[in-house]
RNA sequence: GUGGGCGUAGCUCAGCUGGUAGAGCAUCCGGUUGUGGUCCGGAAUGUCGCGGGUUCGAGCCCCGUCGCUCACCCCA
């Protein structure tokens, strides 16, 4: 029996772990800047925090949800996105009564049973903030730009911003009876036509040719905005541009929560095959009061690592540059492993990253184990060493040898380390990248 | 749930019209005294995804099955 991880789940190993760790350093960072708060939160919940958060409507709910009893009869379900379990969270903490906005950030694991494909998993990764308790557009405006600082980044560049307003309660009910109307009325398939009678938003979403042809007369939601909303879709572009960032507006972006009103984003990279949104957003009126708390509007983003680091790929962009171990140290024989193991903790100690042979190999393959390690520097520890507390420190690129006394091996490890290249803005660069 | 493509050594793959398996890379050892990369020599590794069928004979043909992958619906 040969066994293998769950079917659709993605793994980072090394070295593409070190992707991996790049994406989301980069992506919290803004964040932590502009002083939202990490929330480690539950991974499953109660199913009721999916079914009345997100929407009974939705595909995510009514198709998507690994769900599971306990043995408490209670029915649970591994979570499908960040947001509602962050609502949660706020409300039951009760900082929804306390200074507002609350500003968090959460990353890691999430889960749905889908088909996999490319850039689409059944667990996959993200990183998201959300801003609850302020209806601000300029609140809206800074959601955005710490996405799109978070990409800069990284480096990336091909991805394009789309923003759209879906309106407040009053416009959207309005817009929505509209394009139902106009919807019913074409001839469309059953499943279409119940999505439809639903919530036909989402029938804006449909990608297949016959469906969007048909989309082309449709209502447009920009047309149904009442004066407030359509003063706040101006004020988030307004500040967009005051801050550079380049986005077009398209009228049926409309996302695939139930949740979402007023401004709704996405970014998309052309690059990625047919999954191509790398993140995305929006505004949520409701959904604070439909999970019990008090009636805040929120707005946050969720961005997908996986599909960023995908991006990342396709642009040429490869993980950690500044993490090279410093160096490697061979001990000639057993009788030098517990001197060499004592070096390399001292060094450790300060901040190095240092790695050993192991097993009592030929002196060639201690070298070969060096080399391969990608050391910045390695040295043999034998019995001249040993006696005379002085190394011959060797730098692999250059071949250049030269004499070291161990007292000195650290600080001169120190000084000639190479520099952090992550490019990462924000103090957590410093916590990931040293060393 | 529906459709396409693909399963051969650790990895990437080759294998002609069926004659019982190969390359490159990686791994390990060696090229005589305590210094890697290049080079040279050597070694190990496969129930050819699994089950059945056709055939004197199947990696190759047929059926089934499992897995991977891409796409649809939908989404990160």
């Amino acid at each position: 029996m040969k066994f293998q991880a769950p079917k659709g789940v993605k793994e980072y190993l090394p070295p593409a772990s070190s992707l991996f760790e790049r994406v989301r350093d980069a992506l919290i960072a803004p964040a932590r800047l502009a002083n939202y708060q990490l929330m480690e939160l539950a991974i499953f919940e109660e199913t009721e925090v999916f079914t009345r958060g997100v929407g009974e409507s939705t595909d995510v709910v009514s198709k998507e949800m690994y769900t599971f009893t306990d043995r408490g009869d209670r029915s649970l379900t591994l979570r499908p996105e960040g947001t509602a379990g962050v609502m949660r969270a706020v409300i039951e903490s009760g900082m929804d009564r306390g200074q507002l906005p609350v500003k968090i950030y959460y990353v890691g694991p999430f889960f749905r049973a889908e088909r996999p494909q490319a850039g689409r998993y059944r667990q996959f990764y993200q990183v998201g903030i959300e801003a609850i308790g302020s209806e601000d557009p300029y609140l809206d405006v800074e959601v955005i730009s710490i996405a799109t600082q978070g990409f800069s980044n990284l480096g990336l560049k091909g991805f394009t911003l789309v923003i759209n307003s879906l309106g407040d309660t009053e416009s959207r009910i309005a817009y929505r009876e509209a394009l139902s109307k106009y919807l019913l009325s074409l001839s469309l398939d059953e499943a279409t036509r119940e999505r439809a009678r639903i919530n036909p938003l989402r029938v804006l979403d449909d990608k297949r040719p016959e469906i969007s042809a048909a989309l082309s007369q449709a209502p447009s939601i920009l047309d149904f905005l009442n004066e407030p909303s359509r003063r706040d879709f101006e004020k988030v572009q307004a500040g967009l541009d005051s801050l550079d960032i380049q986005y077009e507006i398209n009228p049926r972006l409309v996302r695939g929560l139930d949740y979402y009103t007023k401004t709704t984003f996405e970014f998309v990279h052309p690059q990625l095959g047919a999954q191509s949104g790398i993140g995305g957003g929006g505004r949520y009126d409701g959904l604070m009061e439909s999970l019990g708390g008090q009636p805040l509007s929120g707005i946050g983003f969720g961005i997908g690592l996986d599909r960023v680091i995908l991006a990342c790929e396709a642009e040429g962009i490869s993980g950690f540059f500044g993490n090279a171990l410093s160096c490697f140290i061979i001990p000639l024989g057993s009788e030098f492993q517990s001197e060499a193991m004592f070096i390399a903790t001292e060094l450790r100690a300060r901040g190095l990253r240092v790695d050993s042979a192991f097993g009592d190999r030929s002196l060639k393959a201690g070298m070969k184990a060096a080399d391969k390690s990608g050391a910045q520097f390695a040295f043999v520890l034998g019995e001249r060493e040993s006696v005379s507390r002085s190394i011959e420190l060797k730098e692999l690129a250059t071949g250049k040898v030269q004499s070291i006394k161990l007292e000195e091996l650290a600080s001169y490890l120190l000084t000639a380390r190479s520099e952090d290249t992550s490019g990462i803005q924000g103090d957590i660069s410093r916590e990931n990248t040293r060393g």
